[in-house]
DNA sequence: AATGAATGAGCCTTCATTCAT
DNA sequence: TATGAATGAAGGCTCATTCAT
């Protein structure tokens, strides 16, 4: 006899205890927040959600995985359409230029981010197996548009892409995180980088 | 009945639990670090810290608040032997070079340090004020280093000063971030912006 | 409409199960293996189970009775062959020698017995009638045999047949429940207990 | 200041808890029995009782260890006043002679006990640490004794006195064991035992 | 003030059982 | 009948906080 649901609607519910999770950990902290609250927001019953995860770590590290791979996969797939290295460069500040106005869920994302990072500072095995990964996929997609520069002659051949890498990711961090620490974008802050940096980059 | 215990006296004994719980909270996180540890790592007994702070979280609170408060005096006082707002800035950027080797308790106190903007970010109502304040404190502590240096000549007229100290911690949280993230000092990072940042700066 | 399917083919499904929950109790305890080591040993449903047993009692239960009902018939054929009383009992004892060797399946069967036992001791509404009624088969076959002895003068006459069946069935016990304790036959035990209960027999 | 209880009052808390315990798997059985039966049986609070013990296993484990001291200890003590080896060998089976009449307390101390045996079989750590020693305690009290009467004359030189002390325990493990399974004592089946060793044993 | 035993709500997780399909 | 997702009570245990001494 066939299956009773379908693989889709197996997805589905994955899809909606993984949002009303976040949802929890976003309002709360992921550390705060309960199962019970994710029961309580999601509108399942507790075994429910245990039988599509088997813990509450584990849903946070899907919820983490998820979050890397696509935040990875739309950068990649955006810059595409992109020429020359420095437009791609451009481009990729342009996406944290987060508007006027304070948005409450790009903030309430952007805290989940964070308390990942601190969670995993505490638990070494998930630190070491998920974020250098995840470093060497951004640091390297980074890299690699710098590469590209120097090989078109667009930035300074001297400069170690490595290091701009790093350094590219560290000021998207300070100005997400002021993001954080005030509420409000950074606009300006974003731009005054922006500018900075390419002048570091362009011969 | 004149009071068994001198004020001094008290003090010395909060300071002493507030030493411990910082420790504590450094080593395993706000979250997981439990009263007991405090108890433990302390020496006194739980009802003599219920005796100086109401809660968990009042320690927290009290940590936080002096943390920031020793951090800004000591940023002030140590500037002040330096003539030049450039010098300044200079020191400020290279106090946060952590030098080579991974200092595991440098790691533990920033951690700290960003688990306390998390906490906070939770708590709106309680530490609005704080927050607000200490972020005052801090950006006018740049601001008017920046005014100095455009008054003084050194600094481009046109900047904006309130925009250049945003830009300043954004650079720094940035870098700190990245400590966090990796796990080993961002040095050549901080040197990468220190010398963007002055090159902004300088006429 | 027609059964679907036969009585044939629902006694094999049960017995499937029985046997499943059988290899599923003596591996994890009745306590400690749950309904879903049954599903996934025997390969059925969740609901295909609940189709043939109400609970995980009632599977317990029946194991219990067929397990109790498999062994006298077992026994009482097995001594068919035998001429004497004195045969008889003499095979009786050769059957708790385990041989040489530590056999963890035997054990962990003798096990489940045990445990078995416990479990009825806490449901006396629903067992006594089972535990009576199998006490009573076991004991008056021994019984028998001894009465048998007696008769043809194998054995003293004046012995009284009931403590004597209840002697043999101690003997039995002790040595299986110290085969539990030390997790290896205890053939030598075996040996001297068949001994002795021979001796006291025989005329 | 102080210690505010006695240590006096810390043992009667732990007594307390034991008895409570010891009530409830006479009850319940060992593994069905809650935590909370504990609580409420004692009356104390959750909190409390785990300031005493930090898991139900140790609760168990303790209860193991001093029923079993106990029982060496009053074993020791009481055959000291017997100047041959027979009469302590007489003496001992008398002490599993339970009189008349069905007493219930004895019986679930019976069944804790053998439930004790069986969850340590499925815990070899557990099994091996405190069953071995305990083991040898009581077959080497036996054993003892056989050689002093074979030393004394009393008893057959040829014996083995290892397997005679395991044929004691295993006599006194059948008839205890009957006991479980009929709910009352087995008083002639002991005499019949006695009686059979102490002949396989006299000159 | 100091002590630390006591409290009990709450946490994560398990699992026998049910029931829509 | 068969399926297995859903249910939710219950389990062992933790820990911030209280309070009698």
């Amino acid at each position: 006899m066939a299956p009773i649901v379908s693989e889709d609607h197996k997805e589905k519910k994955k899809r909606e205890i993984l949002e009303s999770a976040h949802a929890c950990f976003a309002k709360k902290g992921f550390q705060v927040a309960t199962m019970n609250d994710i029961v309580e927001h999601s509108g399942m019953s507790k075994g429910a959600i245990y039988n599509y995860f088997n813990s509450k770590d584990e849903i946070y590290l899907e919820l983490m995985r998820e979050s890397t791979e696509q935040t990875y996969n739309s950068l990649k797939e955006s810059i595409l359409i992109f020429n020359s290295a420095l437009e791609k460069i451009i481009f990729l500040f342009d996406l944290y230029d987060k508007g006027d106005g304070i948005n409450i869920e790009d903030l309430s994302k952007t805290i989940v981010h964070y308390e990942f990072r601190l969670y995993s500072f505490r638990h070494e095995e998930l630190n070491n197996k998920l974020n250098q990964r995840k470093q060497k996929y951004f640091l390297e997609f980074i890299e690699d548009i710098i590469k590209e520069g120097q090989y078109s002659g667009e930035f300074k051949s001297d400069l170690n892409p490595k290091l701009m890498a790093d350094l590219f990711w560290s000021l998207i961090d300070g100005v997400t995180s002021q993001f954080v620490y005030k509420g409000y974008p950074q606009n300006e802050v974003l731009n005054e980088m922006k500018n900075m940096f390419i002048n570091r980059l362009k011969v």
